[in-house]
DNA sequence: CTGTTAGCGCGTTCAG
DNA sequence: CTGAACGCGCTAACAG
């Protein structure tokens, strides 16, 4: 078996030999190095084609160090705003010359681990994680090693790049909206049972500070209560709101997700969206059009945030060296029909 | 600047030296070989704790030949059924202790010609490729290198493994749950202009055999067309039958973003779902468990298909090396509440 | 049970 | 403008 040889089995040394040159010559042509004759770049050329020759990249990245990959790290790749994102983030990956290898850490804090122990195996470039168990001060603990940009809510400030939207502007804002609308209870779907992420809170202080501010008093009973993340779960909490007779004609929700959810349960307690319910989403994602009736939701530039998070990831594999940058991205309300 | 070196800088040389042993010993414990003794075991791992030694996993692969990495080439990774494939792959992959590098095709001729030249650079050790725009007979014309498996509607048989669903068998199971059900006007969700896959084809022939088979005559109207496969082309594909007085009872849609643009097209018409049609979707995606109503799909076996495609490849890469294998994975129809 | 050594394929000095 | 030689870090024969 002919180990380490690439699918070709064509090496460099094959080239060079057939055209009756050195390496370097080849490696020259291979590179577009200005300096080399046209006759002998012809000739080298007919013989990398004659062979087939394709440059074996792990050798090159041995020899470089560079591995041309970024790993993106995130909890599920199929829920519906890691996909987005990930499409955004391949997409910009693919402006830069960069592949993207995936991480899925399906919310395993040891797998989250794993993640920042690839940085030092050389396996990537740079890697782009949002985390979902592991503390961040855990990871500023970690030896720096390969370039990392972080996701969503930080916790504190810390010593690595993040970038994230302002969640808390963002849920005043769709409250905001609400308020605009002539909604005054104004639901929160829901506060998640075990959940360690700090961007619910986020949002639901931002949820408060809009109704405090527009001098709507707060009921605890419209904050909404949820075992778990999953739709079920989020259908449960709104049920049971209802059945418990608390009265609101609004409902925030921290997902799309959860906003389906909603409308599902509405749907079973006979309220009418947006007659007598409206529904806000979160994360805009493509279901939030798809649903009927669609859904508004609170809208995160995904785009700006990719580019964001690849430029600084960029800027540190070019050798930036500095201290942790905090970056800010948009976010809109778009209205549909649930609002 | 220290090219090819790992974050952590600490080569496996380094810590014999550390440990005042060979790079032999050294590597023998970091790959558990059986046979060292327990002293000299703790005095190794000792110096490899002391100096955070970490592989470097690109100088293993040039002398193992073994990248550890399947590509996994899809068109694009926020659509759902993608979304979720890529979730089933890479926790195959995982179980095989392979890491997954996601290829956005995007649905570009280019794009997936570069797929097949990626298998000959030694980036990975097998791909796993669902192709939408080249022939696949311009795959097998390739040369043959690293192992690949196709996904989906191979047009021919060719000398390539692929695994698929019967479609032809599962759209005749989807109309005849929906003739059970009393529906005889059931309409096709709908043939795609410049489709070039074979998927719809095999659907829509299924769909036709099923109505022909039950005595049910076909009616070309009930075939619907659309421009594209965007949800928005769905609902004007729908809106305009309806306008165009064509009568349904029941629609089977080619995917399940089809199935929500019909819920949104009979909305708008005023028609009920499932009192007055009925509405059948495909692939089974989660948007199909959270839609209101709740959507009846077609439901191939991910989790199956995501397997027997890894068992494929392995075999492949275990050196296998005879003729194209072809296998069919089970599909079922899933009923909620649009039919 | 442990040490030595020759590659893996390419990039890149440094001479010519 | 071209060629020879060494190194990237690790693996796996082959000795001992």
């Amino acid at each position: 078996m002919t180990l380490g040889r690439s699918a070709g089995g064509v090496r460099l040394q094959d080239v060079a030999d057939l055209a009756g040159v050195s390496m370097k010559t080849v490696s020259n042509v291979v590179h577009d190095y200005e300096h080399v004759s046209e006759a002998m770049r012809d000739k080298v050329q007919a013989a990398i084609d004659a062979l087939g020759y394709r440059p074996n990249l792990t050798a090159r990245r041995l020899a470089t160090g560079k591995t041309g990959m970024i790993a993106l790290a995130i909890p599920e790749i199929d829920q519906f705003y890691f996909a987005e994102l990930g499409r955004h983030i391949g997409e910009e990956a693919a402006r830069y010359g960069y592949r993207i290898l995936v991480e899925q850490t399906l919310n395993d804090v040891e797998a989250e681990r794993a993640v920042i122990r690839d940085r030092d195996e050389g396996l990537v470039d740079g890697v782009i994680f949002q985390p979902a168990r592991i503390d961040t001060l855990e990871i500023a603990r970690l030896r720096p090693g390969t370039p990392l940009v972080l996701l969503g809510e930080a916790a504190r400030p810390v010593n690595t790049d993040h970038v994230m939207i302002d969640n808390t502007r963002a849920a005043r804002d769709g409250v905001e909206m609400l308020l605009g609308r002539g909604r005054r209870r104004i639901a929160f779907l829901a506060t998640v049972h075990g959940d360690i992420t700090e961007s619910t809170h986020l949002r639901l202080l931002g949820y408060q500070e809009a109704l405090l501010a527009a001098g709507v008093g707060l009921d605890a009973h419209l904050v909404l209560q949820s075992e778990g993340f999953g739709f079920e779960d989020g259908v449960r909490a709104i049920s049971s709101a209802i059945a418990a007779g608390v009265e609101f004609d609004a409902v925030l929700c921290r997902d799309d997700l959860f906003a389906m959810a909603a409308l599902r349960g509405l749907e079973i307690a006979g309220r009418r969206v947006p007659e007598d319910v409206a529904v806000l989403g979160w994360d805009d994602t493509a279901v939030a059009r798809y649903s009927t009736p669609a859904l508004s939701s609170v809208s995160p530039d995904k785009q700006a945030l990719a580019s964001a998070a690849f430029a600084l990831l960029e800027d540190r594999m070019q050798g930036y060296d500095g201290s942790g940058r905090h970056e800010i991205v948009a976010h809109s309300i778009i209205e549909r029909a649930t609002t």
